[in-house]
DNA sequence: AAGTGGTCTAGACCACGTA
DNA sequence: ACGTGGTCTAGACCACTTG
């Protein structure tokens, strides 16, 4: 066809490889790419150079640029199809990058965020949290009790369970946040369970977080382990949902 | 040390590899994880004999093992630490398998699950789906509203908007889920996002669906594209909060 | 027919954790 | 010191899509 169209021409991602680098030569690929997607260099529907070419130009194997790009199609930033090609993901789908804290996302927005920790208690276990946290009856937990809010006002209350061997400090919790006491303690989390529902809020929670009574308050479980197996956390956390809610990205493997 | 656990002397996964399938091998040995882990032959917390081990024992390469062991770790079935070896992941974490479509959770349990069909609306796209479709605002839109029943009791109201020309039939859709749709088109979902919140029920949905006024909904939209970036439905639901909630995984990865 | 991604091989060196 | 996973190479053949 006559017609080259801009989005068919493939895109040639111009970057030198730090070969010496600890950071993997994939990921200072993808780096790049998603560096280019980010500030518009890279738009939705641009073909991507091919794996061959790709792999050739950068002195590379074939499966160090296929894992390059096969990354951002885990990410959903990019599309392909056997034979036709790699494409950028409309912006419609394209995933929020890092789902850490919930914290960042919020002050990454400009706005300011306060936890203040409403109770730090510690006590045994119990047949109760044993089972939740794959731990002994015997076992010391701390039970931690916050509120958040968001631009000084009352956003959310956040309730959790810890075994007391990974649980911060009740100064360290009052300064930093959950994930970064668990990153400085060299605990490293990888995988998480959550189940999301919503209900009305109780008498006391719409008190404590200053809402009509009965309103709408999205509620949000989870277990966390790291990557040794341990659970590590509980957490069971209300938010008002007329000021919250959650965006997920949604992969559709064939697992 | 003297004491052998069991879950330290690393499992052997016992089959034969078709190398004629067309099944690749790498999924081949992922199935059969899945399934021993499925049954309770592979414990939560057993670990997994090397890569290495596994590749020979095979008679495969060292990457195609890899893979397969990658698969379950992405899946959240197994846990890895360089120099520590890999193991089962604990129970509370295991990710549900396949997030297809709501229906097949709700029917698999042993629930039986009608969907009608309130309405099945042509009309231009137009400024307001233009842009969250992706399309033009003159191409032909679908929008369609159904009432999803679970054990005869109305759970939830859907909505979608989709493209003309990937949107079911009225019949088929009364017949049919929306996915399975999809599927017989030859529509190939991969990506989607989704945001979910809580609101109070108004009036109309408190009615519709057997509430008290003010009832608690949990709320769900979302946006799909198929393998070649077509924007391919957008959808907004609003469930029952007292009778459904939504499980979810999380990978906390680096990227 | 040509181009593209999907799978696979048989090696190699390195970084990290455990003992 | 050793075992483990993490990265990388330089090839190969095949399946699928498009012109």
């Amino acid at each position: 066809m006559e017609h080259t169209d801009q989005l068919d021409t493939p895109y040639v991602l111009d970057i030198d490889l730090d070969r010496d680098s600890a950071i993997p030569l994939y990921r200072q690929i993808t780096e790049s790419m998603i560096a280019a997607i980010k500030e518009g260099t890279l738009k939705p529907g641009q073909r991507i150079e091919n794996e061959v070419a790709l792999s050739k130009r950068m002195a590379i194997s074939r499966l160090t640029a296929r894992r390059a790009l096969q990354e951002l199609v885990t990410a959903g930033l990019l599309l392909r199809r056997r034979g036709a090609g790699t494409r950028v993901a409309p912006p419609h789908i394209q995933r929020q990058l890092a789902l850490t804290s919930f914290n960042d996302d919020l002050v990454e927005a400009g706005h300011t965020s306060h936890t203040e920790v409403l109770s730090y208690q510690v006590q045994f276990a119990g047949e109760k949290f044993s089972s939740l946290l794959n731990c002994d009856p015997t076992d010391e937990v701390v039970r931690i009790k916050r509120l958040r809010s968001l631009d000084h006002e009352p956003l959310s209350i956040l309730r959790n369970v810890l075994p007391s061997d990974v649980a911060p400090s009740f100064s360290d919790l009052s300064e930093h946040g959950l994930y970064e006491c668990f990153k400085q303690a060299g605990v490293n989390l990888v995988s998480a369970i959550q189940t999301i529902g919503a209900r009305n809020a109780t008498a006391e929670e719409s008190h404590a977080l200053n809402l009509d009574s009965g309103a709408a308050l999205l509620t949000m479980t989870r277990v966390s382990c790291d990557d040794r197996g341990r659970v590590i956390e509980c957490a069971s956390h209300v938010y008002d949902a007329a000021r919250y809610n959650m965006t997920l990205p949604l992969r559709c493997e064939h697992i």
